[in-house]
DNA sequence: TGTGCACGCTCAAACGATTGATCGACAAGG
DNA sequence: CCTTGTCGATCAATCGTTTGAGCGTGCACA
């Protein structure tokens, strides 16, 4: 199956040799990238260069306040910390301390760019933090195989985002010992979770929608599970009651261009169809401007269309696609934010209230 | 910012006791999902129950062949292990062993769902060996933040896709102790890579245009620095020649839709613009798309365009887009099968040689 | 009656960092 | 001169697993 070149020989450092170093205790001297195999670097060898105890080392590495130490001291260890290139053992550090300094996070799917907003968010909150961030997807394993392999004490905290079978997992969770919270979902049976205001952001929707003159707005829901879909869907139906509409149609599909697709194909198949939709994602949406097109109609002249979530992806869709930008990247952040400061038994319920905008492209319009 | 509610009281914990155990040692019996704080089992605990000394429980979970054991006793310690939900501390194993059972992956951008499928691939291959896959993307805290915070011993290998420093980056890999394979890229400093046969794809999309008939082909290439652009150029310049044709103009541009957008434009304003355009990346095709239709020209009628890298949105753009589908999974999980496998100064350079299809769409057609 | 050996376990030393307890020296105060 | 206290460190137990070495028993063979 593969044409494979397997050789030996690549010394990883620089040349054979490279030359000097003073006198270290182990490996030679410099530590960075001389010939020898990779000593590991620990506590005892740089304590024995700075002629101190490991004690005194580990505390000056972690900055302890407790620690009196005269300054010229700290510089020696400092010096020979640099000079070592000792960087602390994890495992060492974790066994000892029970914390790994590491939070979890699990997707459904890594495809789907509006995960990839919440990753962002999260993994630069997590290094902010000193955390490592280990994401891991549905597609993988499996919620349960992920937390097989996570094992004993390898995480401090899980984020769970838009994950959909909701029986088995909350009592999973109550079985694991580190602390979780759901994101952009919440539970009934478990009061640990950060949503976004998606009820806002439907209403910004279907107000602009309103704003235009469009009477017959129907909404493509989310699937029938979802949490989200279930928020955007009140948005939409309490937008179009204040604003003394009959509320339309709705349909739900998945989120995803097919589902959006099949959606919207059934909404122009009625009898008297939209002259605008709501739509609860934006990748059902790509889906729904497809279905519009095979249609033969053209949006926004027949049809306009909103949908929730931006992504640059939208500007460049045939017409450009009006959407309602939700602060993903902020609810990833945030999620990570509270699982470093939440203590074990404490619960959560945050409604984040992140900038949440109309982004009015080319794909809504007034009606004709 | 936020409007929250923070309040105490939710119990991890399920029901009572869960049956089974005898007198463990310590925290009563069940250990699964008590009442009282989550006390850690540890292989002391199990081999209480079980009456056997540590070492056996150890072999026994970890399935020692030079454990020579009686299976009655295997028994016992596989129903204490069971009854206490023993799982071994991952901190303790690893400093014990000095592996982590961990791989890390670095990518730019959790964005691209180009990378989407590289993690995927490499997210199941890693947890068929029994390993974690960190991923940590450039948007957070780049390559050097991403290495400190991986810190020592936390990682048995790192991926790297993608990556466009090529002068730092070699050096301070050099630096690493853990062994490195660059993915979908070739480096003239070490002989540590995987790749796709991007030659072999460029070949078939420009074959494609000349089959349809076109002889004015464009190629919209990728960025300067990146290596898989240089080897989409070579195939695209092979297949010209090959078909007796003169290499059309090539613009380089940056795997966006911005950038293929403006090199798009530029292509378009020559004195006589091509017929057929190659683009080396889907990101910039749809960005390149928007230019077409910016001009006032259609595609496929006076612009034929193919791209490398399928996604499900090829399909779903106007007109769904004709690509190559490039391994992409595969070649994750081949990365990481590698680093399993592979010798500490051992050398990999591989084409990988998986399915390479080119899938026409509505983009593609004979010259007017 | 030993000797040898295989079986079925047990012992205990690592791995490397953290952290409460302790300790010597020296100064100030009574 | 003795007590008290502070500074600037050191000592040593501990985290939970792994793993080479060791040890008692019983059986076979000489």
């Amino acid at each position: 199956m593969t044409r494979q070149v397997v050789g030996g020989g690549v010394k990883p450092g620089g040349g054979g040799g490279s030359g000097g170093g003073s006198g270290g205790k182990p490996g030679g001297g410099s530590g960075a990238g001389s010939g020898g195999k990779p000593v590991r670097v620990t506590l005892a060898h740089v304590a024995a260069v700075a002629k101190v105890d490991r004690a005194v080392v580990s505390r000056v590495v972690n900055n302890d306040p407790s620690l009196n130490i005269r300054p010229e001291t700290r510089e020696r260890v400092l010096a020979a910390v640099a000079a070592l290139g000792y960087r602390p053992n994890v495992a060492a550090r974790s066994l000892r301390t029970a914390r790994a300094h590491m939070f979890g996070l699990f997707i459904p799917d890594f495809a789907n760019p509006v995960y990839a907003e919440i990753i962002k968010g999260a993994e630069a909150a997590a290094a902010a933090l000193g955390y490592v961030l280990v994401t891991g997807s549905a597609t993988g394993a499996g919620l349960g195989g992920y937390m097989d392999l996570l094992g004993q004490g390898r995480i401090d905290g899980l984020l769970l985002a838009g994950a959909e079978d909701e029986a088995g997992l909350i009592e999973q969770l109550g079985r694991a010992t580190v602390p979780w919270i759901l994101l952009n979902r919440r539970s009934p049976a478990a009061k640990r979770y950060v949503i976004l205001d998606d009820e806002r952001a439907a209403r910004l929707a279907v107000e602009h929608l309103v704003g235009l003159g469009h009477r017959r707005i129907a909404h493509l829901a989310g699937p029938v599970g979802a949490d989200t879909a279930l928020r955007r869907s009140a948005g939409y139906s309490a937008a179009m009651r204040d604003a003394g509409l009959p509320a339309g149609p709705v349909v739900a599909a998945g989120y995803t261009p097919a589902g959006g697709a099949a959606a919207m194909a059934a909404l122009l198949a009625a009898p008297e169809p939209p002259t605008a939709v709501f739509v609860a994602n934006v990748a059902s949406a790509i889906g729904a401007m497809e279905a519009v097109r095979a249609a033969g109609l053209e949006i926004p002249r027949q049809v306009s269309m909103v949908a929730v979530h931006d992504l640059d992806l939208a500007s460049y869709l045939a017409p450009p696609l009006t959407t309602v930008r939700m602060p993903l990247e902020e609810l990833g952040r945030r999620g990570v934010a509270l699982l470093g400061s939440l203590k074990p038994d404490e619960s959560v319920e945050e409604v984040l209230d992140g900038p949440i905008e109309l982004i009015v492209r080319r794909s809504t319009a007034p009606p004709e």
